[in-house]
DNA sequence: AAAAATTACTTGTACGTACAAGTTAAAAAA
DNA sequence: TTTTTTAACTTGTACGTACAAGTAATTTTT
């Protein structure tokens, strides 16, 4: 259903073309008078529009000079806090599988501590190396407690998105992620996945997600290669 | 210079009261019009104020049931060593003078494209080196555009908050960040102030800050040493 | 007793007017 | 030519009216 909100209308209009490059990067936008005139609506609706490019960061809005357009926060690099398949924008990503979906037991001195179920529970494991542009930027190794995930280790693919498979799998959906992140310098596992030197300088992030099932976590271990991709969060984040 | 704007009159009130626990989280303020005729404002006015408090995450809107006073979001995904300024739990935490505010043109190359006004408008940086437990652990630089922030450089003592004395002094409210993480090696200068040697794997984050004047972002640069001390987001972060 | 309709609230959208305050270029004065 | 003033723009604030749309409790109907 489409909109018919005159201030809606207004606003795709402006964001449609500085998107397509009509008002480019440092361009100021008609004034607010002459939006109402070319456009019928009275300045009150006009700026209604223009507030809501601004909160998005298309605009900056300056008084006495006018809308400029913004170069719009987006993403230079790579993975963000929502996952890696999510961040795309416009680099080719891909994944190399290095241990297919493994049950054990949790590796001794895990990184986050465990609940006694989750550790009553076993742990599957798997890892992969992502590849950006055809060079490995990520080692991750992912753990999660065997708990009622029933034919996982089967039939999950590595070259799916572990989310996306959870959610439409298993109704498991994913509420919260702390991490800890450290730099450390590449040991010849970490150089030969990652096609770096030893002694480079390696990211390595711990992660825990918290999901909609209280006692399933999702524990996560990554090695990132930040000489040519940053690890960066997306867009403005809220604090 | 104490403002006479009315929907900031009325903005600071309510955002007193919120600090001061009159409203608590939950609580809907009194609806627009009870607004209205208390303070005998019109409409439109007392949604600015309510506008800009939403902006800033005090409140929340919900058409049909009011306007609820939300826990104001905090430090969700900055990462940081655990106990600095927000999450401070036990451990001693200092700051060491590296270089105090100094007016000067922007650094070339410098790691965020700048918009033309903050370009035009140079830049005051300070640098300090943060102390856990005794020990060196980020060496952060923090550039700020010289944009209506009168005697700034003299007035900010480097022991204080940055962001409190913003709040305080210029009304500036940081409304979002984004960041850059990288893993490098320390070089001479970097060894010399974190104490560690060269070719130390460190940890370095470009940050930029957002805030509520809309031409006024805060650049900061840390190099972290993680060898001790991990960063991390404090609280389970949304996500 | 349960379902549907009404009513009284809430915020959202849209119209209008008027003046204040910041910016910039052109015009006037030195 | 240089400086100052003016004028013509820009967005910001503040007032007003009216109705649409969402929410929740009450009243009416079934």
């Amino acid at each position: 259903m489409a909109t018919t909100l005159q201030y809606r209308l207004l606003y795709d209009r402006l964001k449609k073309e500085i998107v397509a490059g009509i008002y480019k990067i440092g361009d100021t936008l008609p004034s607010e008078n002459d939006l109402c005139s070319t456009s019928n609506l009275a300045r009150s609706t006009v700026r209604l529009a223009l507030l809501h490019l601004e909160k998005e960061g298309y605009i900056v809005k300056q008084r006495g000079k006018g809308s400029i357009v913004a170069a719009k926060r987006r993403s230079l690099g790579v993975l963000n806090f929502q996952g890696f398949s999510a961040s795309v924008n416009g680099s080719v990503t891909s994944s190399l599988s290095v241990q297919v979906p493994t049950l054990s037991t949790w590796p001794k001195e895990f990184f986050f501590s465990l609940s006694e179920i989750e550790n009553k529970a076993g742990c599957i494991s798997f890892s992969r190396v992502r590849l950006m542009e055809k060079d490995p930027v990520m080692w991750e190794t992912t753990y999660i407690p065997n708990l009622n995930l029933p034919k996982f280790a089967r039939t999950f693919k590595l070259t799916n998105s572990f989310f996306e498979f959870l959610a439409q799998h298993y109704h498991v959906e994913i509420t919260g992620m702390e991490q800890e992140i450290r730099a450390t310098l590449a040991d010849t596992k970490i150089a030969k996945h990652l096609k770096v030197k030893r002694g480079a300088a390696i990211l390595l992030i711990f992660r825990k997600y918290s999901t909609n099932r209280p006692a399933l976590n999702i524990y996560s271990m990554l090695y990132c290669n930040t000489s040519k991709y940053a690890m960066s969060n997306s867009n403005g984040m809220k604090i």
